[in-house]
Formats: C-alpha cells, sequence, structure tokens
RNA sequence: GGGUGGUUAGCUCAGCGGUAGAGCGCCUCGUUUACACCGAGGAUGUCGGGGGUUCGAAACCCUCACCGCCCA
C-alpha cells in the first residue's frame, strides 16, 4: 500500500496539543452519547455528584480514571456504555460561598430574603459553579454530556417531592424534638456525618454539688452546661453512692434541687462515677433524661451564647462561660479537681470546623431502621457485591447500628421541604405538581444535601416517571468511589434505591477505591503543604500520563502513593510507545490484510502474537475484576520489556534485511501495535487513540472493538528459541561488559550450537543486538563463554582481561552452588520425597541436575583459564 | 474503648504455601539513525519480634510491639 501522509508521526511527542484536538473529535462524533433504543446489553456507571462549588482534585482524578477506565472498555466490548455526568448542590458550601461575597459588600442573606437570596446563588452557578466539569474534559472522561444533571434541575426536585412524600406515607419520615448536632456558625443542624471528630485539648473538671448534708462530686468537660443540669446520675447499685439514690442535691450557682438518679448508662469506672444530667444539651444526657423525666433546661442560644440561665452568665460565649463558670466554682471552693489539657474527642463541623453544639430541637428525621436493613440485607444475600470484599464489615458497621437520619437543614439553598402547615396546626406533605391549600405555609428549612443525592443513580435518570433511561439503564452496573464514603452516600443510595425502585439495588456492584497520599504515603493536606494539583500535572506531562500513574497506583480498596516522579515516569512510558510506533511505521509496520498464515511467522512473531494474547486476556480479566494497578502493569511490562526491548530489537535485523519475512513481520508489528492501543485505550485514551489512527487509518478508536480473549496454548518451540536468543544476549553484553568493551564496538565472534537448537534464522539478528561480527580468515578467539549449549568464541584483539573473567565465572558458581545447596537438602529429606506433590520433587530434582552441569561447566571454563 | 487495615530493597508498593518482585532512586558504561522522557550492565532484603502448624511459611494460626484508618 502507498504510504499516506497520515501515517506519518512528528518525531516528538506533543499531550497538550492531541488532547484538545482529539477530545473536541470525540464530543463532535457523540461517541460518548447512549442510546436508550439500543438492542445492546446497558453498561451504567453514574458518576459520583462532585460539589458545585469544587474544582479537580486527585482525588477525582483517580475516580474518575477507573470509571473511563471501565467505560471505554466495555463501549470497545459492544455494550451500550453510559457514563452519567452531573453535580450536586452542596447546600452549605454553596450558600457559604454566596454569603461570603454577599459579606464583603456588607451584606447577609437576611438583608436580600429568600427569594432574592436563592436567585443570587442561582446566578453564582451560573457563571461559577461547575469548573470542574471543563477540567473533566481535560481528563478525557468519556461521560455523556448530553444527559448532565444538578440535583436541584426540577427533574431531580420532582424526584425529591416524590421520594419524600412515600417515605412519609410509608412513616419512614417524621418530625422529633431530639438532641442533633448544630453549628453555631452555619446555624444549622448537621446529621452525624457531617460531624467530624478529633482529638482536641480541653479541661477535665470534678466539681462538688450540694450542701453539707447531702453532696456528690461529677466530672465534666464542658462545666458551663451545668446550669443547665436536671439530674445527677450513678450506676445503678454502685455502693459509693447507695445513700444518695432518690435524694435531691443542690446544683451550685443556680441554687436548684435537682435529684440523684441511677442509670446503666453511667460508667462506674469513669471519672467519680456520677455524671451531671443535661438533657438539653448532650445526646446520652438526652436520653437519660427522658427515661427519668428529667427537666430540659435550655441555656444556649442558637449562635452558642448562653442565654435563660438567670445567671450572671448569660450573654457570655460559650467557650467564656466555661472559664467563667470554672471560675466562680472555684472560688466557691467546688472544684475538687482539675485536669488540664485534657485530650478527648470533641465533634466540629465538617464545613467550618467550628466545634458542634448538641442542640435540643425540632428537626425532621428519615427513620432508617427498615431502610438501612434493607441496605444491608442486599449486600449480604450477595444482590449487591462490593469490592474488595474486606471492606465490607465497614459497610455492615455502618448500616447495621444507623441512627435516624436528621434530614433537615436551617438554610435557603436546597429543596425545601414539602411539609405545608394549615392555619390550625394541620399538616400536608406534597408530592410532584400539588398544591397547598389557601392559607397553608410552607415549613422554612431545606433538605441535607445527602437526601437529594441517595437518589442519583435513578432521578437521573428520570425517576419518577418509568423514562425509557431508566429501563434501559437502571440498576447502575457499578459505582466507583472512595472507601471513605461509602457509610453515608453509598448507603444512603443503598436505601433510597432499593426503596423507590421496589428491591432493585442501584448498582450491581460498589468498587471502593482509596485515597491518594503524597509520596510518604501521607495525606494530602493545604497544612502540610504536600496536596497535588491534577491540573499541574496534566499541563507537565499530560492527561494520559497522570491517568496512567493513578490506575498503576490503584489496588483494591487500598490507599495509593504519589509523586511527581512518577507521573514523569508514566509520560515516559507514552513517549516509549510513541517512538516505538514511530520506528515501526517507519518500517512499514501496517495493518493491511490478513496476518500471514501461521507457517509464514517467525519463532519471534509467533512469540509477541502468543505473548500479547496472553496479556490482553490477563489484562481484561483484571480490569473485569477492578485489578487496575495489575491490568495497566501488565500493559506497561509487555509494551516496554517485551515488545521495545525484545521484539523490536530482534526484528531490526530482519527488517532491514527486507524480504519475505521482512513482509511477514512488518504485518505483525501492525498487529502487535494494533491491539497494545486496544488494551491501552481505556487507560490512555489520547495517545492510543493519535497513534492507533495513524497506524491504522481508522477512524477512531473509542468505538472499535475490544481484544478478543481467546486461550493461547504458547507454542514451545518458539518459545524455546526465543528464550535462547534473549540468555544468549544477556550474557554475551554481560561478557563484553566485563571485558571493558565499549557497546559499540564490534567485534568477531564465531557462535556454535545455534543449528542444534534451531537458532540458525536467527543469528543475524542475534548478532546485530551484540554487535558481534562473522569470524572471518585470519580470526583469532582470545575469549570464550558457554552459554547452556552454545560457545561463542570472542577475537578481542588483544588480551582477555583473565582476573574479569575469573570473577564473573566465580560469581555465577557461587550463586548456582547455593541452588544446588538448598535443592539437595530437599531431595535428602525423607519426609520431602515422601509428602511432597511429584510435580514439586520433579521440579527440584530437575533443578538440581541442571546446577550439576553448570557448577561442572563453570569450573572447566575457569581452569582453562591461563593462570597468571 | 469497639472495630479494622498494615509492618517485604533507600522510598512507594505487589506477592499471600514450593528457589524474594515492580516502579522510582542508587552505581558503572554508553549519543550504535525509534527513543538520553534512552540503551546496556550492576548493587541492594535473616519479608517487624517471638512461638506454633507443615516435608516446606513472606504467605496459615497464636502472641507481642509499632504505625494507620473508621466508629464511639
Amino acid at each position: 500500500m502507498k504510504r499516506s501522509e497520515t501515517r506519518e508521526l512528528p518525531s516528538t511527542f506533543d499531550p497538550g496539543e492531541l488532547e484538545a484536538r482529539l477530545y473536541k473529535k470525540w464530543l463532535d462524533a457523540g461517541y460518548f452519547v447512549a442510546d436508550a433504543s439500543s438492542s445492546k446489553p446497558p453498561f451504567t456507571i453514574v458518576i459520583p455528584p462532585p460539589n458545585v462549588t469544587g474544582s479537580l482534585h486527585i482525588g477525582h482524578a483517580l475516580d474518575h480514571t477507573l470509571q473511563d477506565a471501565l467505560i471505554r472498555m466495555k463501549r470497545m466490548k459492544g455494550f451500550e456504555a453510559l457514563w452519567l455526568p452531573g453535580m450536586d448542590h452542596a447546600g452549605i458550601a454553596t450558600q457559604n460561598v454566596v454569603e461570603k461575597q454577599l459579606a464583603a459588600s456588607g451584606k447577609s442573606r437576611h438583608d436580600l430574603g429568600r427569594e432574592e437570596f436563592v436567585k443570587r446563588v442561582w446566578e453564582w452557578k451560573a457563571a461559577s459553579g461547575g469548573a470542574i466539569l471543563d477540567q473533566m474534559k481535560r481528563l478525557g472522561d468519556s461521560v455523556d454530556w448530553t444527559r448532565e444533571r444538578f440535583t436541584m434541575d426540577e427533574g431531580l426536585s420532582r424526584a425529591v417531592l416524590e421520594i419524600f412524600k412515600r417515605l412519609f406515607e410509608k412513616d419512614l419520615i417524621y418530625r422529633a424534638e431530639r438532641i442533633i448536632n448544630w453549628c453555631p456558625r452555619c446555624l444549622t443542624a448537621l446529621s452525624d456525618i457531617e460531624v467530624e471528630h478529633s482529638d482536641d485539648e480541653g479541661e477535665f473538671v470534678q466539681i462538688r454539688y450540694g450542701d453539707d448534708e447531702t453532696s456528690i462530686t461529677v466530672a465534666t468537660t464542658r462545666a458551663e452546661t451545668m446550669l443547665g443540669d436536671g439530674a445527677v446520675a450513678v450506676h445503678p447499685g454502685d455502693p459509693r453512692y447507695q445513700h444518695l439514690v432518690g435524694k435531691k442535691v443542690l446544683l451550685p450557682l443556680v441554687n436548684r434541687y435537682i435529684p440523684i438518679v441511677e442509670d446503666e448508662l453511667v460508667d462506674p469506672e469513669f471519672g467519680t462515677g456520677a455524671v451531671k444530667v443535661t438533657a438539653a444539651h448532650d445526646p446520652n444526657d438526652f436520653e437519660m433524661g427522658k427515661r427519668h423525666g428529667v427537666e430540659m433546661i435550655i441555656i444556649m442560644n442558637e449562635h452558642g451564647v448562653m442565654e435563660g440561665t438567670g445567671t450572671q452568665f448569660d450573654g457570655m460565649d460559650r467557650f467564656d462561660a466555661r472559664k467563667a463558670v470554672v471560675e466562680e466554682l472555684r472560688r466557691q471552693g467546688r472544684v475538687v479537681a482539675e485536669k488540664r489539657p485534657y485530650i478527648h474527642a470533641v465533634g466540629h463541623c465538617q464545613r467550618c470546623d467550628t466545634t458542634v453544639e448538641p442542640r435540643l430541637s425540632l428537626q425532621w428525621f428519615v427513620k432508617v431502621g427498615p431502610l438501612a436493613k434493607a441496605a444491608a440485607d442486599a449486600v449480604r444475600s450477595g444482590k449487591v457485591k462490593i469490592e474488595p470484599e474486606s471492606l465490607a464489615p465497614r459497610y455492615f458497621d455502618w448500616v447495621d447500628e444507623m441512627h435516624d437520619w436528621c434530614i433537615s437543614r436551617q438554610l435557603w439553598w436546597g429543596h425545601r421541604i414539602p411539609v405545608w402547615y394549615g392555619p390550625d396546626g394541620e399538616m400536608v406533605v406534597l408530592g410532584p405538581d400539588e398544591k397547598a391549600p389557601e392559607g397553608y405555609t410552607q415549613d422554612p428549612d431545606v433538605l441535607d444535601t445527602w437526601f437529594s443525592s441517595a437518589l442519583w443513580p435513578f432521578s437521573t435518570l428520570g425517576w419518577p416517571d418509568a423514562s425509557d433511561d431508566l429501563k434501559k439503564f437502571y440498576p447502575t452496573s457499578v459505582l466507583v468511589t472512595g472507601y471513605d464514603i461509602l457509610f453515608f452516600w453509598v448507603a444512603r443510595m443503598m436505601m433510597f434505591g432499593l426503596f423507590a425502585m421496589d428491591g432493585v439495588p442501584p448498582f450491581q456492584v460498589i468498587a471502593l477505591h482509596g485515597l491518594v497520599r503524597d509520596k510518604f504515603g501521607k495525606k494530602m493536606s493545604k497544612s502540610r503543604g504536600n496536596a497535588i494539583d491534577p491540573l499541574e500535572f496534566m499541563d507537565k506531562y499530560g492527561s494520559d500520563a497522570l491517568r496512567f500513574t493513578l490506575a498503576r497506583g490503584s489496588n483494591p480498596g487500598a490507599d495509593m502513593a504519589m509523586a511527581e516522579e512518577w507521573v514523569a515516569g508514566s509520560r515516559n512510558f507514552a513517549t516509549k510507545l510513541w517512538n516505538a510506533t514511530r520506528f515501526a511505521l517507519l518500517n512499514g509496520a501496517h495493518c493491511n490484510g490478513e496476518l500471514p498464515s501461521r507457517e509464514k511467522l517467525s519463532a519471534i512473531d509467533i512469540w509477541i502474537l502468543e505473548l500479547l494474547q496472553e496479556t490482553t486476556n490477563e489484562m481484561d480479566a483484571n480490569l473485569e475484576d477492578f485489578e487496575f494497578s495489575k491490568a495497566s502493569e501488565g500493559l506497561y511490562h509487555f509494551a516496554w520489556d517485551d515488545l521495545c526491548d525484545w521484539c523490536l530489537e530482534l526484528s531490526k535485523a530482519s527488517l532491514a534485511e527486507g524480504g519475505e519475512s521482512a513482509e511477514v513481520t512488518k504485518r505483525v508489528l501492525g498487529e502487535v501495535l494494533d491491539r497494545l492501543f486496544r488494551a491501552l485505550h481505556p487507560f490512555m485514551p489520547y495517545i492510543t487513540e493519535e497513534l492507533w489512527c495513524t497506524l491504522t487509518g481508522g477512524e477512531t478508536l473509542v468505538t472499535s472493538s475490544w481484544p478478543k480473549v481467546e486461550k493461547v496454548a504458547r507454542d514451545k518451540k518458539s518459545q524455546a528459541i526465543v528464550d535462547d536468543l534473549k540468555l544468549l544476549v544477556t550474557e554475551i553484553r554481560r561478557f563484553r561488559n566485563d571485558q571493558g568493551v565499549k557497546s559499540s564496538a564490534k567485534l568477531a565472534a564465531k557462535i556454535t550450537g545455534l543449528a542444534e537448537r534451531g537458532l540458525d534464522d536467527y543469528e543475524i539478528s542475534l548478532r546485530s543486538m551484540v554487535k558481534l561480527e562473522a569470524a572471518e580468515s585470519g580470526f583469532s578467539p582470545s575469549g570464550r563463554i558457554e552459554v547452556g549449549s552454545f560457545t561463542v568464541e570472542f577475537d578481542l584483539t588483544g588480551t582477555v582481561d583473565v582476573e574479569a573473567e575469573r570473577a564473573r565465572l566465580n560469581k555465577d558458581l557461587a550463586t548456582i552452588e547455593k541452588d544446588l545447596a538448598t535443592a539437595k537438602v530437599k531431595l535428602e529429606n525423607e519426609n520431602f520425597m515422601a509428602k511432597a506433590p511429584l510435580e514439586v520433587i520433579e521440579e527440584i530434582c530437575g533443578r538440581h541436575d541442571h546446577c550439576i552441569k553448570e557448577i561442572e561447566r563453570i569450573k572447566s571454563s575457569l581452569a582453562s583459564l591461563p593462570t597468571k
């Protein structure tokens, strides 16, 4: 075939140029758009929706790389592949962003009013929200942009109304006064999972309550809450306090008498064994309070400022009050002991790090019991698989002990709770398209963002309508996400999916990956200054390099280390592929016509084709098993070591020589590259697309076919020939190196034993790889080595470095003698001979005999060296 | 406190019952027309300690130590 212009590659590889051009090509062609009416089997992934305020960080890059690899593979395998993109509205985070902007001009959201504020948020979203979507294009994500969704979209909002109503009607949503986590800065309730615990320095103070008649000492880390105490509790039957149970004790500072009660919840070993009960400001105390009818006294306002205690502490911030209360108690001689600093776990707001305040308030909750049970059962029964399985216990830990979920938030940005209250205390819950009766007002709060995110796998496909997408693409095939959000997000999707979709779980497999850490395995953080910006690496090394590094480092469920050198290494690999292809094309590699019949193939051709088949088989299995590291590693090794270092090098001589075998090799090389690029495409979509199109003249790799998985019976003869060639090359190079011969220097040499092992046809290849010329007349060998059954005699045109040669032989001898010793120990062990399986014994015997022969050979070589 | 993962070459990690591996780093040599973002050669580990099971253990069991994560 005539070589066209398109078959030439620039001599340097410029990822930046390529990426922009190819992504545009893919979008224009619509390759990523899924067709719900297709007859192909579906393969669906919904993206874990990034936050609308977010930008692409290295964790997203990993998550997306893995999803894209799966989606691209399945698309090539002939599935109707849908990867659905979108974002969530991130209630608190987004509201914070816009409030900050307002604050800059001295305004608060209250100055604007709710409607205007929400309008501003939408404006912000339109202008600067979702920067991450453009960054995803940079990464090469093959998502279906025509199906992009946002949790606040109309359709998804209808889904929220629908599920709220359905849950409410099944008594799975209720409103109650409970202790919830309150952020005094964000001024909203938080669910348990939005609270992060850290070990902080605090104080542990023992305070004596009571008067001369009745007194008891309690211990606390939050002294200011004593102003709201309603009781003191001790463990039932605690002998120290038996005489006090049932009595009342004087609460200092507020001078109120409070009862002493018994409760199982009290740990008699902890502190003094007596605890103060502040039922309105602590979840445990709330539980005890309910059991014993303890008064719930609220002593703080929503800002965490003391209020309503009737003491001098009113109006003080909670932390100032803590100091002042202790100070006053100390003055009164009531502080029995103080420990400071006292390290204990303190809850913080996930968004703003403010210390969370437990607060008694009226909120909406999801009753998770039956939902969580279904979510657990779906995994226990095997309907949903968690990969790797070892992370399943973490999932069960969470769903088996989930507390009811507080879903109301005192925010303006989000789905407003669809509950309307009538003038006489009536309450209605509205579904989509329903209107509240005249005179009713809507609940002011909005729903937790996770509430709508939990609907993501089906709301994005059109639920509650029975849409074509829903029919075709639900349940989704696999959810790919970090193990760190297994609890909050994954478990919630499972609960709602099973509920809304009549017991059909939202995904068949949950594939979990780990976190990206720095090169020393440390967690990345701004404060450490070790955070990696994926965009910077993409600029510098290309998206393919970043993606390949992430895939290669990703073992199921395990964290991975990341460093610039690793990415540079992947870029080097890309360059290697580029250059190898350039070399192949320059030498006429092509994909035209059928592969030549087997009898025309050389041993090297057969060997590389079979090895590639084996490699792609393994790669396919690994990718199906979410073994991304093994899958990419296998291809890397094949491409660099087997193809470039051996196959291409061994083919050089015959290609240069031309002739029929060269023609065959050209076709084989084209075939090998073609299949290699297909297999690599899921990991490195850009460079493989470019190289493949150039090589084959095809339109695109995106929708081309995946390499077939076929069992191979390796051809032993070809394998043996290649093994012999590799051994010869390695040993000759070693000898040359030891003798200090420059690698470019050509030596005359005589090689014997080739014919006996069927290597006749490959002598030229062999000689070219080790720079050995034929022994002409006048050849006078001055050095020789024995490699297996081959002998190579060299004309070193000078003296042999006998000592170097002796050292080399002695080194080989030592290694082999050690091998022999280990084999001998086994064979002389009666128990081993009696109990080990036959094939192991045979293997050791073989090893033993081989060692004996080698030792003899090396010894005779040593003996033949001239003595000094 | 309850779970749970880990401890293998200088670093980051594979291997999980039959002679210790990879990438990066390190040392020596080398610009031979695919590639110095490269090639050739080389060095490097009593697989955390101690017990046990087994013909055989980095791998299985017990135990201790030390890291880490999640939940309280």
